[in-house]
DNA sequence: CTCGTCTGCGACAGAAGTGTCTCAGACGAT
DNA sequence: ATCGTCTGAGACACTTCTGTCGCAGACGAG
């Protein structure tokens, strides 16, 4: 046994991500096994399929428990969603980044097992969003349905920021988070951190309406 | 000539949509026509890809150009910046749910046609986010690149939530306005319509702490 | 009516991917 | 050394899609 299925799974999902029209003997050959072996392993490219969009499914729930987002909604203290809600975008850039391509492959969005799945980790995840709203955090006009997929969206744009460079990798949790929470527009917020707020670009002081200075609430 | 150019690939984009991986055969019945009738149309699957691709950019270019992003750049003026942005967003909405599986499919990534063509759209538009960020409009501690994105991440959100019916379209504008702007977090914040700040939901009215009550700039 | 054009239909060969099978060899355990 | 297990290589049949071709029929223009 030279190679194992776990390492198996992450060749091929490496391999995935640049060409998602791969077939079985490019992973095979990705994974460094023929493609015999392969068909050894999944009886299928059906099963190897569903097996990889599960392993990812699992890094997102493990997302999720890490962050404690179960109890985070059962405590409904904005102290723990605040921070449940933190780690739950921070961790899930790194599965975003992992397995990117199924993000947006069509297998993923057909197969019954991992639709069912995927709509029980979202449904957590929009819970949380729920109790978020519910405790002042996030805002209660938008659908929490809503903001789960505004989130999905802002991964697969973090995923192709870093797959054509746009992105430097150290910034994304931090592009991620003011993005979520407080949007383009400029306009007083209180960040993280302020120093950070002016980049040295090329761009002058903007010609800012000197709208009235406030402090405003910092859910994360 | 029952069925002309335009339609046919009005239909092959309908159908694609339903199923991105979809044979010209389907694409030929979906069109009501024979498949080789297709082919006298398009030569190989290639090329009508790519004229699809090129249909939609031209959409997108349409929509560049009936906000005015370009004068709007030029002149710089917060005032046309601000219509500029609003009128492009709005009219990406209806490229993005016609043309939806086009932003996540694999042949449009890879065409260097299409990604010229793209590339070059995209360039302009960073170009408005830019000019907008120097007015004042949008966050200056944000790359321009990533606002765009942004965008791009959540049209493609929006176009997952119209499929699967979690969002309304009449909605989308507002949902998508609101959230690329202000983001998610709670807080004070001028909305153009107060008065759907807190819809029926079934949630009570949050305890949200009692912020500071400040007027926002609204830039679009 | 007749001609030219366009269309659908069916057939064809070729390409590519898939799943299965057999066989020989490597390798470790005993 | 031998046995059992696993592997790679190759061959095979099967499916699906693709691109091309010829032919017959519909249909409008003249």
């Amino acid at each position: 046994m030279s190679v194992g299925r776990e390492q198996l799974m992450a060749a091929a999902i490496q391999h995935l991500n640049e060409d998602p029209t791969a077939s079985m003997a490019q992973l095979a050959e990705a994974a460094g096994i023929s493609r015999a072996t392969l068909h050894r392993h999944f009886s299928g490219r059906e099963e190897l399929m569903v097996a990889l969009g599960h392993r990812a499914l699992e890094r997102w729930d493990a997302v999720q428990r890490a962050a404690g987002v179960q109890s985070a909604v059962a405590s409904a203290e904005p102290a723990e969603l605040r921070g449940a809600l933190g780690a739950l975008l921070s961790g899930l850039i790194e599965v975003a980044d992992d397995y990117g391509f199924g993000l947006t492959d069509h297998a993923m969005a057909v197969n019954p097992e991992l639709l069912r799945h995927s709509d029980e980790l979202e449904e957590r995840e929009i819970a949380l969003f729920t109790a978020a709203q519910r405790a002042g955090l996030l805002r209660a006009d938008l659908p929490a349905r809503w903001l789960s997929g505004t989130v999905f969206g802002l991964l697969v744009a973090v995923r192709e920021g870093l797959r054509r460079g746009d992105i430097a990798r150290r910034d994304v949790p931090r592009l991620l988070l003011e993005t979520f929470l407080y949007g383009a527009a400029a306009g007083p917020r209180a960040t993280t951190s302020p120093e950070t707020a002016a980049p040295p670009g090329t761009s002058g002081a903007p010609p800012q309406p000197p709208a009235t200075n406030t402090e405003r609430q910092e859910p994360l």
